[in-house]
DNA sequence: TATCGATGATTAAACGATTAATCATGCGAT
DNA sequence: ATCGCATGATTAATCGTTTAATCATCGATA
């Protein structure tokens, strides 16, 4: 649309200098009396003076439009990405253009061409698991995971599994059920490994993988939880907040009451963790802070790129690539029960003898 | 960042025609003659040209960018809502460009600005509760509910009630309690508006605010809804599958089986519908075909506009301004239990003694 | 044959900002 | 008195596209 706003020379007219000067005076770049550029910045601010984006794109080759490009939108995650990184982004003088790839590769593809046509000066991509990101012709900041290639800041997803093992751990589960949903996904190899490494050799840990299980049984299909209850599972590490939920639901049908018979524990804390009953237990990223490194990244790298050159788009680097994750208590995990290391048998009628201790740590619905 | 492809004189020097003449060639618009433009066309091509959205803007003041403007981009509902923005604006050619506004108002306002300080084209607001959206000087659509004035395209969120109402009644269900959020949604006062009038002088219909309590009790606190078993009610109809989750669970936890003992049903299909179990029932918004009406009649403003005029930009409209909701039936709705008119002392202890039936509607999970 | 009209293409002027190059001025030093 | 230099401001070109105005050409009509 037309631009309501007074032009430069609008503003020029009316002090009676030239254009070039209310320009300078504007970026502080050439030489402009203290006096006047003062009382330039005075008129453009009364007049309300917004410069002409298009204009300056045109004349420096800078859109200060970034690019976000998420491997699926629907992605429940991708609320507090987006969040973070708009407002990384417009404080930084940026907007942001989203691309949706809808989980497809080749849309993907399209969505980053797209982008490209569009001039931005850079893009914050998220890949989908094990995407390889070609070389797109302008600066990327890539969030994935510290240990994949290429990466330019990432929650340290390890160590958010290792958080949540430990805590785990000391609550005294020996036998724990890590679901996942597919293992091709970088971030949720980091995450179970972290979990694995902190349970060391002192637990069995069992991986359930949900993607290959749903190929067979169609999607939403029963995870057999209750039967791993039975095998003597006493709690369940899940990778997503998403599986939590979904593990939980599960036991619970199954009247297995959590966390009193079995753990459930999740991560990212996505919007319904808190608000479930019973909340869930799980690790957060701190997205804000990713996605300020991330930016800060994108734009350093912007600025010492000549705008001429369309060169090679390399990954971006920052200096802190890894962000720490944050347990998150709550009242889904707690201590197995006494019964844990009797044969299957007994467990599974336990139900009726074993008395429901009911613990409540960080709970947040008292006022 | 600056354009690698070609530029519009360069696919002129190759043909030894006019800048003009290849300009009205690929836009159609002035006078060349057949073979001339096939022959730019094709070399465009071949060369990979795309203009320079920078260009284009300055000299016509369209930037073929929207803007989305989002009340909380942490709304679960948010992925479903930008998705479909962004394929239809991008199927019209346009970007979307992302406005959070964190849920506060003055905020939304900052993120409004910024928009038109980008000149987008034109927005596309999905307004909190009650906000009235101000001039903002370029075309506006405006998604929130048919019965708000203003209103571009919506859901037909009554129609959703009814249909969820009617769904209940059918099985049978006469004491319903239905579970909102907060009592100034124009949304949400629609789907509650919707069931009740479905479900008429027939049957008992009461209304729980959970927003309002949470500033009672604290964030996260129990709806009390073992209590509200006991008191006779057997369906709890969400406004939301947020709170659905939530009703679900809080049931689950206190060993009322869903939908044996209650039925439970949400809204808006969220993520972890199919997912859970029971999988929930809910009634879905054709989120697709409402961006694509909302982009169209925003697309069709835009061209309709005189790009000088910085005008007043009055919300757009669109044809069909209502598109229905489809029901979801899932597991967590059937029929009430046989003990339902029993006094509530009774219910109370039904737990042990009532069958559970296995009935399975639109199950997602037979391989 | 001179003229009119239609057709097809070119010229040139924008759009709004940035910036290298230029110009004017005043001051101190030679 | 003049040269040089620093300072402060202006000129003019430029980014890439669109579009109104202009021009050339040719066939048909008066």
């Amino acid at each position: 649309m037309a631009r309501s706003g007074p032009k430069l020379t609008r503003i020029a007219r009316t002090l009676g200098v030239s254009a070039a000067t209310v320009s300078n005076a504007l970026s502080g770049k050439g030489r402009v009396s203290a006096e006047l550029a003062e009382k330039i910045r005075a008129t453009a601010a009364e007049l309300g003076y917004v410069p002409s984006l298009a204009g300056r794109a045109l004349r420096t080759g800078r859109t200060a439009v970034l690019g976000l490009v998420l491997p699926d939108i629907a992605n429940p995650l991708f609320p507090q990405i987006a969040q973070a990184i708009e407002l990384a982004a417009s404080s930084a003088g940026y907007g942001v253009l989203i691309a949706d790839s809808r989980g497809d590769v080749t849309t993907q593809t399209k969505a980053i061409e797209r982008l490209i046509d569009r001039d931005v000066d850079g893009m914050v991509i998220v890949p989908r698991r094990g995407t390889r990101i070609a070389d797109v012709g302008c600066p990327v900041a890539v969030i994935d995971t510290p240990s994949t290639p290429g990466n330019t800041v990432a929650a340290d997803h390890w160590g958010g599994g290792r958080q949540i093992a430990e805590h785990l751990r000391a609550l005294g589960h020996r036998r724990v059920l890590v679901i996942g949903n597919n293992p091709a996904s970088n971030v949720q190899n980091d995450r179970i490994g972290g979990i694995r490494s902190a349970f060391g050799d002192g637990a069995f840990v069992e991986i359930l993988w949900i993607e290959p299980l749903e190929r067979e049984q169609g999607k939403g299909c029963p995870l057999g939880l209750a039967a791993k209850v039975a095998e003597g599972f006493t709690a369940f590490a899940c990778v997503s907040d998403l599986h939590a939920l979904r593990a939980l639901t599960e036991l619970q049908r199954a009247g297995i009451n959590v966390p009193e018979r079995a753990s459930v524990t999740g991560f990212d804390d996505l919007i319904w963790s808190p608000v479930v009953t019973p909340a869930l237990t799980t690790a957060r990223m701190d997205m804000t802070r990713i996605a300020a490194i991330a930016v800060e990244a994108l734009v350093k790298a912007i600025g010492e790129r000549d705008p001429a050159d369309a060169g090679i788009g390399a990954p971006v680097t920052a200096e802190n690539a890894e962000v720490p994750m944050q347990l998150v208590v709550r009242q889904s995990s707690a201590a197995p029960p006494a019964t844990q290391f009797q044969p299957a048998q007994t467990i599974a009628n336990a139900r009726t003898t074993t008395t429901a201790k009911n613990i409540a740590p960080e709970g947040e619905h008292q006022p």
